[in-house]
Formats: structure tokens, sequence, C-alpha cells
RNA sequence: GGGUUGGUAGCUCAGCACGGUAGAGCAGCGGCCUUUUAAGCCGUUGGUCCCGGGUUCGAGUCCCGGCCAACCCA
């Protein structure tokens, strides 16, 4: 957006005593920027007459919402909210209002308001809020409407809001003024609404199974528990560098050490990589850890929670996702129970019965063949993965758990008793992404200090030796689960984009 | 990082292949209209055509470079 506002305005605007009518010496250039004065000249004209543009407290007796759900002919109300469309017959006059749960039509008359007030009301903007006193009635074609006695301007808007019928759809600007897609798009307020809804009832489902919601830090000397670059901070007063956690684990791992046995967060974490359609910068993670239990109890607990949360918000196990014209171009059933099936067994199907029995370099070659592409310095299990993440992951539309992955995948889980080439461990694949990496939690401290510090390879600084310590004091045989809280939204909410369930995703600022 | 597409009025978009005075709808402003709903009718204001170079008598349009975004790929 234009950032040229600022040199404009003098302080005869300020004091709003000068209403004079429009044809000031200096008369601003741009469009925009007429439009602006517009509006400021009907504030000041508003102030001239003694009225408060701004005021501070408006008491509606229900949300516009509630007022048409329950319309009785003749019933006063009082409702409040943003113009969001007028039509002006002359000595009477309709509004839009629109708060947060949706809209109603407003009917103004000359008659009724006496014609000082009815001009005051004729000369209100899109975009203004205003507060109403009136009596409901449906007009003759049938809308539901309330017919003002009497109103107060709440706030004056400055600035004119998106055209009304096309709504917002520049998507930078959408995303860059995010408040803007709100008020344009109602599908798009009703989609966050919604998040909020999913987010409140995976912490109604933890609570009511006894979980403790924690906090711990964002601001990490070593960051951990996860594979993936950090962004790196400054503290003044310490005089020392932190990272933004990459992940909760170890911290909530602590918290097993010291006596919580089913514990999680919903926090915010940050990875500092390529941002894509399925991958932000800052993106929010549940992690939740559960004392002596394990990877199949954690298995239950993404089956229960995500089935508990499409049925209080969306009162139905079977997810639906609709193209513009509404046609259903994607249905996911999450009724229970969910396909379980083993990674290796997985990539055979996918990629040959004999995958894991041809050498390194066949395997190679074969993925090549594929259509996967394979970098020169990949080993050989980032091969197999390659193929998985390609050709499986994005096939895996359907609730999916797979099981027993590549050792070297996950350095923290522990091994597989019946086949030592393989770990612990599922992952929840739905809609075609990974949203719940879970395990069963490695406690031997010993084997936990040597697969960190293979993972360190020789930078002996980014070791964890704080965790490392706390494992040592014992910690209790545990399952662990992780899910990305964006990408469980895309599921529900149909988002192609991270970003279209993110309120202000990051981008490159202006 | 590479490729593709896009950036024109506050909003949504034409105009560009073939260079010749910058357009429409909505919003705004003025007028008419006391049950409209994308209200309607009459009139009208409004532009750094993303930025910078180049070609040309002349560039929104052609060429080069840059910025930002979306999508695809890495």
């Amino acid at each position: 957006m234009p950032a040229f506002v600022f040199h404009l305005w003098r302080p005869m605007d300020a004091n709003g005593k000068n209403t004079n009518q429009g044809n000031t010496a200096e008369a601003p250039q741009r469009p925009l920027e007429m439009l602006i004065e517009q509006r400021k000249a009907k504030l000041a004209a508003l102030r001239a007459k003694g009225i408060d543009p701004f005021r501070n407290k408006f008491t509606p007796s229900e949300t516009c919402a509630a007022a048409r759900a329950n319309y009785a002919e003749g019933r006063q109300v009082a409702v409040a909210g943003r113009i969001t469309a007028h039509r002006d017959m002359g000595k009477s006059m309709f509004v839009d209002i629109r708060d947060q749960t949706g809209r109603i039509q407003l009917y103004a008359q000359q008659n009724v308001l006496g014609p000082e007030q009815f001009a005051i009301f004729k000369d209100l903007d899109l975009g203004d809020f205003i507060g109403a006193h009136g009596t409901m009635f449906i007009t003759k074609t049938g809308e539901i409407s309330v017919r003002v006695t009497s109103f107060v301007v709440l706030a004056k808007a400055l600035r004119p809001p998106p055209a009304k019928w096309h709504g917002l759809e520049d998507t930078e600007l959408r995303y860059r003024q995010r408040y803007l897609d709100l008020m344009a798009n109602p599908e798009v307020l009703e989609l966050f609404l919604k998040r909020s809804q999913i987010v409140r009832e995976i912490r109604n489902f933890l609570h009511a199974r006894g979980f403790v919601e924690v906090e711990t830090p964002v601001l990490q000397p070593i960051p951990g528990g996860a594979a993936a670059k950090p962004f790196v901070t400054h503290h003044h007063a310490l005089g020392c560098d932190f990272y933004l956690r990459i992940a909760l684990e170890l911290p909530l791992k602590r918290l097993l050490v010291g006596g919580m046995d089913k514990v999680f967060e919903i926090g915010r974490v940050f990875r500092n990589e390529g941002i894509s359609r399925k991958h932000s910068p800052e993106f929010t993670m549940l992690e939740a850890y559960q004392a002596y239990a394990d990877y199949e109890t954690m298995m239950e607990l993404v089956q229960s929670l995500v089935c508990h949360v499409a049925e209080k918000v969306f009162g139905t196990l079977v997810i639906e996702h609709k193209d513009a014209q509404g046609n259903v171009v994607k249905t996911i059933d999450l009724r229970p129970p969910w396909r379980r099936v083993r990674y290796k067994d997985i990539v055979r199907e996918r990629a040959g019965a004999d995958w894991f029995d041809i050498s390194p370099a066949e395997r190679r070659a074969r993925a090549v063949a594929l259509g996967v592409e394979i970098g020169p310095e990949y080993e050989d299990f980032e091969v197999t993965q390659a193929v998985f993440e390609k050709l499986i992951e994005p096939t895996l539309i359907q609730p999916t758990f797979v099981t027993h992955a590549l050792k070297e995948l996950i350095p923290l889980a522990k091994t597989s008793p019946d086949d030592p080439t393989t770990v612990v461990v599922f992952e929840c694949c739905i809609n075609g992404q990974e949203i719940a990496p879970d395990y069963t939690e490695q406690n031997d401290p010993i084997e936990q200090r040597q697969r960190l510090e293979q993972q360190a390879g020789g930078e002996r600084q980014k070791l964890d030796e704080d965790f490392l310590i706390a494992l040592e004091h014992g910690m209790p045989p545990a399952g662990g689960m992780g899910m990305g809280i964006d990408r469980l939204c895309m599921m529900f909410l149909g988002a192609e984009s991270i970003r279209d369930v993110i309120l202000f995703p990051q981008l490159k600022p202006r």
C-alpha cells in the first residue's frame, strides 16, 4: 500500500472546527487522499454538530445474528456493527451492518428520525461503525430488518473499505492487510473462527484426558528436538545469542523427568527454511507426552483427538472439500479405525516388493526411474525417504498411520525389537501431508547421548548437555506426539495453502 | 535458487499479439426516489498504468534490468 499520507494534514483538520465544503486551497492530489479528505470533512462536520464520532461504548441487546434468529414483529432491539452496504431511497434508506456473527438490515426513515438525525444517517459512509435502537419488522421483500428509532456513530472510518461485491481478491493485500480480507470476505472470517474452535477443542480434549498444559521457552540457547535451521536472536543484557525454538520436545521431556506425567503445549515454533504452500517459517505445533505410554497409546490419542475435533466443530467425521462452485473435490473419511501400515510395506507397494533386497545403487537407479530426483549426496535411507515423500505421502488422503520408519530418520525414538533397522514410531498422514510424527520416546540416557552426538557431528557446543543430564536423572517410559496445527486446519478447512489458515503469514517486507 | 503468470482509479477488471489523447462497473461527489438488497435513473470527480533504463517522432503496450506476489520445481 502507498505510504504517502503523512505530509498533508494541517492543524485546521485536527480541531475539526473548519467545516469548509472541500475547496481547500491545498487540495490533496491523489484520489485515495481525496476520499480520505472527504471522510475527514464528514468527521469534522459531526464534531461541529457536537457529535463524538468515536464513542466509547454502546451496549447492544444482542448480536446481529441473534436479532435475526429471534425475530418478533415490533420487538425492540439494539444492534451494532460496521456498515457494509447502503441503499438510499431518498427520504428513507436501508443499510446493512455486520458484526462478528453476521449482518442485519437497518431501515431509517426521515419521518421517524427527524430531518436532522436523518441527514446525519445519510451522511454515514461504508466502513463506519454505528449502534442503533429500533423495532423489528419484515420488509415486503421478506428481509428481517430493524426500523431505526435512534442511532449513534461509534467510529468513523477514514479510509474506504474494499468493494462490497467482489470483496478483496488481491492475494498480496489479503495477506498483508488481513483485516481488510476479514471485513470484505465473510467466509475468511468464518474460516478463522473455525480455526479458533479447532484449537479450543484440542485443548478441551486433552484437558479432559488429564493432560497439563504448560508454556516453555521460545528463546533457547541450543535449539533441539528436530532437525531444522533455527532463527538467531540476541539478548542485549545477557550479551548472548538465543535461538527461537524449532520444536517443543526437549523442555516437555524435562517435565516428564520432573514428574508431570501427562503434559502438552500448543505453541509457535520457528524454522528458518524455505517457504511454500505447506511450509511457513513460523507455525503452530501441538506436542503431548504421556508417561508409561507407548506409540500405540499415542496412535489412539491422535485418532481420538482428531475425531473429537471433527465431531465438535464440524459435527461429522466425513470432511468434504469444495471448489469455488461448491462441487465436492475431496472427501476425507475420518471414521476410525484408521489404516495402519508399516513404512517398509508401503514403500514396497509403490517401489517394488524387492526394494529393500536390492543394492543401494540399484535403489538409487530405480528411484530415478520412478521419477524421483535424487541428490548425489543422499544417503541410502534418504533415497527411500525421497520415494516416500514424493510418491507415497501425497497419495495418503485418507488418515493413515505409517509405522516403523527407518531408524536413521528419527534419532530420538526407540529401536523396534522385531526389526532393528526401524524405530517404534508412527507418522500420521492425512490430506496428503504429514500432520503428526509420533513415537515411543527414547529414555536411555546413554543411547540418547550417542544419538545426539552423532547428529551434532563434530560441533560440541550444539549438544544440549542439560537435557542429557535431565535424562540421566531418569525419565519414565513415555509416548510422545506432535501435530502441526496449521496442517490439521488445512485438512479440516479445505485450504490449499498454509497461508490461508494463518492470520498474518510472513511475506517479504515492503 | 530456477521456471511460469500477474502488478492499470479506493476495490474488481478491460486495454497490450498489431505503439497514436487511459476505459468500464462498483465506491465517491451532485440531483430524483419512504420496503430496497450487487436497488434504480440522470450527471460527475478521480490515474506515478509497480520502479528504473532503452528503442521510437510518439510506450500502459515493444526491449533490458529491478521490486513484489501467486503457482510449479529445487
